[in-house]
DNA sequence: GTCCGGATTGGCAGCGCTGCCAAATCTTGC
DNA sequence: GCAAGATTTGGCAGCGCTGCCAATCCGGAC
């Protein structure tokens, strides 16, 4: 059923367009010495009354602001950026915009430049390192004052470039290594541990793994692998595992849960490699009528909204990713080289484990 | 429950920043006439290799490459975009990051301007019309060769500033009123109207209203009215609302579901101003055992994946928000002024109505 | 009235690149 | 072998702004 669905293509309204030629003249772009003419003041003096930087008097203020509105003049930041050492650009590149873990760290980021005076320019990945080294090329052809990645594990083309380049580093979401420059986020692997720990000391002992494509997602594999350590510290061992080979979903938890029940019946609990699964598992469970965490306990990570809002809160990490990106963009602005900072995490008992 | 918490500043490894240095040499940028000199062509050369633009011999791109490579030239677009006429820069102006419909049109955008050899630089409004018209200002700054926005719904101030600035501008998500040039999107009216007929024509007749905060949100304004005319043309009223005074959130749609039952205990069918929404009154239904659609139906807006994969699929209209971003990106490098595409929407019958 | 120091202002050389044009080089046909 | 044309190449003037420096102005001290 599709409606509403013609594609229509007219010719807008050209009223306001037209008004904006209305005094015949050639629209030729409206520079600082455009504005300097007008108020009858010398370009540097417009460029430091725009800037508020070095000295003038109240009434050079007003001349120049006053030409400033008459003509409509915006600065042109690309010439400032030029002429000027610095620009006021920070590139931020991200595996992906699907799951909203990568949306929140952006936010968090872009809010505290705004504050600095930054402008964000953001390039994906799609958990790509080939596409990370070529976007990264791509972005430090802007000459941003600093960079924005996901993750410490980088093409030997990523690092080199990054470090050729001199521009400042946060490295995010991840402590488990060593960082270029700016670490900010936490430890994946001490996360997948807590998990288990914590499914462990709940008594479960057939638990199951269900994940996506850990092969590019590296944090995910972090978590991976300290639950596993986890388990194996209080003397348990994985009781089966899915592995979906797609990013992580709700359908791939839903199908993801569904195939391992198959191959493994008995399992008591489910870890997923986040809440986006987990609640699919969830959604798997109430569809075939499994009690839960009766008959199955569930376990996410990244503790978003949703999951608390489900009739049994779901047991989860809870991430500190909007912190995280507000911390590392501050710190790219003043933080000292070299400094790392672990977030930390924070378990959600909730009610399906 | 706080673990792995420990805030930990620690100079990093610097062996390989010290590398770049270890030529000794004053790390100098390394402009377009290094090159030049290295590869012993003209910078005008140079030039056309690295942009496959003009004439140049086989043997001359092997030299100037070379010396690319040898010196690990970045190329200043700053400087480029200066010297030519247009940027391929493109400015995004989205409402919110909270909501994953904005990462969606994000990322058909920022895929389709990719292609185009474009990098997009983002801001966020918050739904406010005076951040919108200063980032409006700050991105027009970066002299783009065009702005996505979002909603046909501008300040005064914001359209003077779009139109003046003679960039290229698309309006997105949004077909309902007249746009500035480009507008790509669906009628949020008609997709009211006909989840009104849908309900309607299922026999509900005591159907409610759960919103957010509609002064700020436009689109989710004219689904409201199309939805509320789409009930009066079937010869029914709302029979009652609750507008939760906050963003959209599955917490919002929860607490909302919950309140106006208190208010309106007979209603049989809820509409929802989105899916995240709707999923929250979902599960009000579960946690209190509320059978649906057989007590009460539920209906959302958007076509998020999690609404298709509940026990019982969410009935919903599905919106093309990823290919609005693509088209809208294509349409602004190429596309002729005034041209509107209405992408249209996809109602689905779901099983929760 | 003159001088001094600080506040204010303007001029101009770049920032690194592209676009234009003219110069140099290579082809081709006869 | 040579001219006409095509291909390839280099020089250089900006793009619009900022940073530096010198010039100018002002008020108060002498």
């Amino acid at each position: 059923m599709d409606e509403g669905g013609n594609e229509a293509f007219a010719a807008q309204d050209e009223t306001l367009r037209d008004a904006a030629f209305s005094d015949g003249a050639v629209r030729r772009p409206i520079t600082l010495a455009d504005v300097a003419r007008e108020a009858r003041v010398g370009e540097s003096t417009v460029s430091r009354v725009l800037r508020s930087h070095g000295s003038f008097s109240e009434k050079t203020r007003a001349r120049v602001e006053a030409a400033v509105s008459r003509l409509g003049y915006v600065p042109n930041r690309i010439a400032g950026t030029l002429a000027s050492t610095g620009s006021r650009l920070i590139g931020i590149v991200i595996p992906s915009l699907t799951n909203i873990v990568f949306p929140d760290l952006l936010r968090g980021a872009t809010a505290a430049l705004e504050q600095e005076g930054f402008q964000s320019v953001i390039a994906v990945t799609d958990y790509d390192q080939d596409r990370e080294e070529a976007v990264v090329g791509s972005l430090l052809s802007w000459r941003p004052a600093g960079l924005i990645v996901t993750g410490l594990e980088h093409n030997p083309g990523t690092r080199r470039r990054l470090v050729a380049s001199g521009v400042r580093v946060a490295e995010l979401l991840d402590t488990d290594g060593p960082g270029l420059d700016i670490v900010v986020g936490y430890s994946n692997r001490a996360a997948g541990e807590a998990s288990a720990r914590h499914l462990a000391g709940r008594g479960y002992r057939r638990i199951g793994y269900i994940g996506h494509d850990l092969s590019k997602d590296k944090r995910a594999a972090k978590r991976y692998a300290g639950f596993r350590d986890g388990l194996n510290q209080a003397g348990l061992a994985l009781a089966g595992e899915e592995r979906v080979a797609s990013p992580s979903s709700v359908e791939a938890g839903r199908h993801g849960l569904e195939a391992l029940l198959a191959r493994v019946p008995d399992l008591d609990a489910a870890y997923f490699s986040n809440d986006d699964m987990a609640l699919g598992g969830y959604f798997h469970c109430l569809a075939h009528g499994l009690p839960v965490p009766g008959r199955l306990a569930l376990f996410g990570y990244n503790g978003l909204d949703v999951g608390r809002l489900m009739p049994q809160p779901l047991a989860t990490i809870r991430t500190p990713r909007v912190e995280a990106g507000a911390t590392a963009a501050r710190l790219l602005c003043t933080g000292a080289p070299g400094t790392v900072v672990d977030l930390g995490f924070e378990l959600i008992e909730g009610a399906t484990a």
